[in-house]
DNA sequence: TTCGAAAATGTCACCGGTGTCAATCCTAAT
DNA sequence: ATTAGGATTGACACCGGTGACATTTTCGAA
């Protein structure tokens, strides 16, 4: 729609105001533009964009004046072109909690703030045979600069083998040691387990019941370890029977707890593995006649906003996320940035206790 | 990390497997290749790509053939430096609920699924002075495709303005008609509002509240129309003490719901504007001592899974977001495709009915 | 059979950078 | 003053496509 044709004849001294004014506005400088006014070859000034070392201070302060007030910005596509490597960073996940992908969005996105490069989402399905295969033909067809996989992808090792043969970084956001070494964000989920398990413990609960997750995801082992390892220092054990999977669902949590209810000596007490199947649970404890917290204690994990507002409001684990998700994408940028070490963040959980916890009443 | 050079001397006849087979592994091919085996210029390859009608069908067909040997696939960052447009679709959103803004990225992947265009997410904050500054910037640096503005993004007019100035396509998605035409996902918010003042009118419902939206949100303004509506084909009238702003959040809803029903004479039955303020409203009902719905029904708008986890659940109105999402990027990238019409795709809500809503009770 | 317009295809520069390697500039050592 | 070797800078091809326009076919009409 725009057709303004300027003359390229008249540059020698830019025109002070215009290009000053309006450089912001209109993107049209390109590196030529800064090479023939800085009177340098475009290399140079290719230099300078790039911080190499190797430009003289003063060639450096001339180039970067020139770029400043033509407004000059580098053209992604072309530098993507030319090296070849793209500047998107490509968030690859499979994970069923909207909140926990919005947080860890909004995590990586912080950090790309005022950088050149972009967020994409790569959602996948693991459970599809090809789901590596897609990957790699993201990869190759793309050229992300880097890929950040929360879990469970990050659990997922051959996708990790495949990523190492292929020609990206990535960061991987995960509550285990993963077998193949990576950057990567680490969670304690154990030590929120044990958090959980040592403020029911605390409260004077003695009969207390876990609904854990999938076994698929090393998280479920996590938490359920730290937990039990909590009630074991105050002598108290976690029964078979008062383990269930739920599936990290909703669902899943209704149906755990309904059937944890459905014993002859129903737990008095039950941290979920996540807030979805807690909050599955407070359905199934209203359902069954049980108030919350004074005849049944729950706790859940994760903090997601529905913890908050459910009435009365959950006592959770929570994991700072979105902090995760900017660890997460700054670790991947840093890759020039001297080190080279693959390197390791970690993360604790922290409970946060609300209404829905409170110490055993009379039944 | 790999460096396989192989001659370039041999390719009269393709390696009749090798080449079938590792193809989809290794992204090297280029246009050049696929014009050197078709014995054609890379520009007739080109237009083969880009589906030229001119191009005669026995051409078409041998560089196909070759194109699917080869595994060739067109470089995204080439394509986007030589056409001054890439190949991605920027999301701007300023939304707080977590569940829209997934919900519509599912629905824009939905989309995208099989084509060669990526999302990306650009999150805003309508609040900054510079915020349309900061998207026409995205838009010169990194030339997107198309843009895809939900609520309340949407019905920013100075920024589709400017919009309109810059060289992108875009498609809105509103609840109302905008003063700047241009292709849009249009929801009839209007009609949901009237389900829910229909839905507690029939119930017997004669005094019914209305917890509604800030009033810079359209979509505020025609819920409440359609609501009012509904009430008025059934006589009733909303007083003007029984409507509420909760500014479309969790707390904003807790007060508000507590404003109603500290009044002399509380009402029977509450439409909230949106879920969260719905939600809040639960914990208000209930701190002040009454039961839902046998004192009290609630009806929130927009089904997002919280609705569904409360207890009771919650009989909200539902806007198939998802959907509204992929027909969105599929208005988006229709382009090119024949019709340059602006065009609309309406969207109308529905009621769902759960638990949080009974004929009024005996109180 | 001939001719002209439409249909197909090719040529070549260019998009806006970066990689490679050669050329030039300095500065300290001889 | 001369010179070697590192510090700077430049020349130029190339990344993998597309646009504008030239050239060659193709084919029905004359």
């Amino acid at each position: 729609m725009k057709h303004e044709a300027d003359p390229e004849d008249a540059e020698p001294s830019s025109s002070p105001q215009a290009a000053g004014g309006e450089a912001v506005l209109r993107g049209k400088a390109t590196i030529n533009d800064v090479a023939r006014l800085a009177k340098v070859s475009k290399k140079t000034v290719s230099r300078v964009i790039n911080e190499s070392p190797f430009v003289k201070q003063k060639t450096r302060d001339a180039i970067k004046a020139v770029i400043a007030e033509l407004g000059f910005t580098p053209d992604p596509q072309a530098r993507a072109l030319a090296r070849r490597k793209g500047f998107l960073i490509g968030l690859v996940y499979d994970n069923p909690s909207p909140q926990y992908v919005v947080n860890i969005q909004r995590g990586i996105l912080d950090a790309l703030e005022g950088t050149d490069f972009q967020l994409v989402l790569h959602p996948c399905d693991r459970a599809k045979p090809d789901h590596v295969a897609r990957i790699q033909s993201f990869i190759q067809q793309h050229k992300p600069f880097g890929l950040i996989l929360p879990p469970s992808v990050s659990e997922d090792e051959p996708l990790a083998l495949a990523l190492n043969e292929a020609d990206v970084d990535y960061v991987r956001i995960a509550s285990v040691e993963l077998d193949t070494p990576s950057r990567m964000i680490r969670t304690l989920d154990g030590d929120g387990g044990a958090a959980a398990g040592r403020h029911l413990a605390d409260l004077g609960h003695r009969h207390i019941a876990h609904i854990h997750g999938p076994l698929s995801f090393r998280s479920t082992h996590e938490r359920r370890a730290g937990f039990e390892r909590a009630l074991a220092e105050t002598g108290l054990v976690l029964r078979p029977d008062m383990a269930v999977e739920g599936g990290y669902t909703f669902e899943g949590g209704v149906a755990a707890a309904e059937h944890l209810l459905a014993q002859s000596n129903p737990p008095q007490a039950i941290f979920a593995g996540n807030d979805e199947m807690a909050t599955g649970a407070y359905v199934a404890v209203r359902r069954a006649g049980f108030r919350i917290p004074e005849d049944i204690s729950i706790v859940g994990f994760d903090d997601t906003p529905i913890a908050g507002r459910l009435w009365p409001a959950l006592t959770t684990v929570r994991l700072p996320i979105r902090e995760m998700g900017s660890a997460a994408a700054t670790l991947l940028l840093q890759t020039a940035d001297g080190m080279t070490a693959k390197k390791l963040i970690t993360f604790s959980p922290e409970i946060v206790v609300r209404g829905s916890t409170a110490a055993p009443g009379t039944r």
